[in-house]
DNA sequence: GTCTATAGTGCGATAGAC
DNA sequence: GTCTATCGCACTATAGAC
């Protein structure tokens, strides 16, 4: 028999989610939702580093989906193409069963400035991490960083869209079609983005 | 006879990145801060927010001059026309001279973490304020936000590369090389063109 | 597991500028 | 008198040190 009951982590941020829906994050403590599954404050800050992080851990896999989704792509692939790849393995990680419980943190995210910033955070890890698989790949800087950012931004964007309410399709279909806005963004801004240049 | 001396935010901002870049920003206190030009920490607080925000705070100018090049664009102008014409009116906030300053704010800011999540934040407030206005110019969503957030995008990868030792050109014309770059992005030869020497 | 420093808030008091 | 910048003090929660 367990001394203590285990998946203490899970657990713990499972409570936090509630109560953040519920009472918002400021207003909630993190010796309040250690008690709530009967535990210390003490053992909440060895789970996470302080108390926003309880909303992010754990997305591990996810960085490893996108690392393993550039991989896929053929050696001969544009930045783009690599980032389109990865961008799939990525959204694939969404079923729309997660729909709800994605809707649900995410407005406890957009709540709170703090929490913002720790998501943006997140999000700018993934970039970096994917450039320097596309530097490995031989792609040069700044292109490397520029696809990066780029996917991390499409990602962004497809998400948000992916969670409004009314949205129907899946995340990897709304991610392709932002991306291809972003590319068509840039053949439309071809034509004269060049020349336009205002005082150089 | 004036009882306080005047300027006291800008003393606490000068106070600040000077503690922080020799004793790093954890291990200055907000009270120190304040103590070393006259202030007690209540007062500190006063000002900004929180202690991250001595580093931040008054940058409006900066999101004004955005905002103002995003209008000199012509109204037929492509969504990245007009992000360029920002870009150049806000780049060009940042003459040669202020190099050296924006040196040592950003070692300091590179060197926390708690510092970037707030530098990201301010960026996304910039993309943010940016999209809406590209949606106030009728350019439909996603393509604002798109557009908008490259531009952040594009400004940061600019700034990190005017700063880096050695870099000779003035932020106005990385940024321009930069924002072709992102064009060039989607080409199918991409890989071998940014192969290419060093621009200009 | 306990103890402590620091961040950050709320509120009342003071003292000059207008 | 009002307005505004400051101080001082008491307080809580976070987060790290011991």
């Amino acid at each position: 028999m367990a001394r203590w009951e285990p998946g203490a982590r899970e657990r713990l941020q499972a409570a936090a989610l509630e109560l953040f829906a519920t009472q918002g994050f400021e207003q909630t403590t993190a010796a309040e939702i250690a008690e709530s599954v009967g535990l210390t404050e003490r053992t909440f800050f060895r789970h996470f580093s302080d108390k926003r992080e309880v909303l992010f851990y754990g997305q591990q896999d996810f960085l490893q989906a996108f690392v393993d989704g550039l991989d896929t792509a053929p050696s001969e692939a544009s930045p783009l193409e690599v980032i389109a790849s990865a961008l799939q393995a990525v959204a694939s990680l969404f079923p729309d069963e997660r729909r709800p419980y994605a809707r649900t943190r995410q407005s406890v995210i957009d709540q709170n400035p703090a929490l913002r910033e720790r998501e943006l955070h997140k999000l700018a890890g993934l970039a970096s991490t994917a450039a320097a698989a596309l530097r490995a790949r031989g792609i040069a800087e700044p292109a490397a960083t520029l696809a990066a950012e780029s996917g991390a931004t499409v990602f962004g964007i497809a998400f948000a869209q992916w969670i409004r309410e009314g949205e129907r399709r899946s995340l990897p279909d709304i991610a392709s079609d932002v991306l291809h806005e972003l590319v068509s963004l840039s053949r439309a801004g071809t034509r004269s983005a060049t020349v336009t240049g205002p005082r150089r």
